[in-house]
DNA sequence: TAAGTATGTTAAG
DNA sequence: TTAACCTACTTAC
């Protein structure tokens, strides 16, 4: 369930099982061998996240960069760890726990430089506190870009992914096709807030929460909803389902090869 | 058993 | 704009 908040719940997740400790480091897959072998038995001394990039930081090594891409994974358990099963890209271990790494678009180790870059590219992330909506304004602001791509754009803003996107714009009523720069300066610091707000529940969660308290199942009197992607939202994946605020069905559309969700009641423009 | 799907990104055309 | 890539799970036949 690779958005933002994932990667940063990542972050401390790792951080927390294995900072400060020599790790052991193995890909029992074999597409990772030689940088597993360099950071077994090294101490990892922290872990860090920008958008959907992770980071952690090996002292003399550098860093491993991984993004999960569309489906990779990490899974975590306590204790020994078991024979890996399936594609195990990156295994890391101590003696109180292990961490399975499956299916990233990238696993790699880097230096402090290219870290940066990495940086550089990037947009500012909702989640990093210091970070500048200013900056993504100034961009949406002046573009004729549908708000919709803007926020997918991570050079733009970093760490939106396909469920935020939906789900923020349904929260502030805004029609996903209107151009970023038709969009009003209050409406975008209101969106900012916004996603900060999901997207720290999200890493306390670890799971995606849109709907307000009012518009739950049991506030409505609606049968409750089984999610597959496991949290509770507004329209993602809703297509043709009623709206769960005006009852007209969820509209679904491509947008730059992915799939996009609105009520064209609710979002106008 | 095969096909389709997914919360993403990059490179080729 | 399209295809390719990484993996696991669900659905169709």
């Amino acid at each position: 369930m690779p958005e933002g908040h994932t990667i940063h719940r990542l972050a401390e997740d790792c951080l927390h099982r294995f900072a400060g400790r020599t790790v052991r480091a193995g890909s029992p897959q074999g597409k990772f061998s030689d940088g597993a072998a360099l950071l077994d038995r090294q101490v990892m001394y922290g872990a860090d996240a920008h958008g959907k990039h992770l980071f952690l930081g090996f002292e003399a090594l550098g860093w491993v960069h991984v993004h999960l891409g569309l489906y990779g994974k990490f899974s975590f358990g306590a204790g020994r760890a078991p024979a890996p099963v399936g594609q195990v890209r990156l295994r890391l271990s101590n003696d109180d726990h292990y961490a399975d790494l499956r299916g990233p678009t990238a696993c790699e180790l880097i230096t402090d430089a290219e870290k940066n870059a990495i940086h550089d590219r990037l947009g500012p992330d909702p989640l990093r506190d210091s970070d500048d909506p200013e900056r993504a304004w100034r961009r949406i602001s002046r573009s004729r870009t549908t708000i919709a791509a803007l926020l997918m754009d991570q050079k733009i803003i970093a760490g939106v992914g396909n469920v935020y996107r939906a789900e923020v714009l349904f929260r502030h009523g805004i029609d996903p096709y209107r151009p970023g720069r038709d969009l009003g300066r209050r409406q975008w610091d209101a969106m900012w807030t916004d996603l900060a707000a999901l997207m720290r529940e999200g890493v306390r969660h670890n799971r995606i929460d849109t709907v307000r308290p009012e518009h739950t199942p049991e506030a409505m009197s609606r049968p409750p909803r089984v999610d597959d992607h496991g949290g509770e939202v507004y329209v993602y994946r809703r297509a043709n389902l009623p709206c769960l605020i005006c009852a007209a069905p969820v509209r679904t559309a491509d947008l730059g090869a992915r799939n996009l969700f609105w009520c064209e009641g609710c979002q106008r423009g």
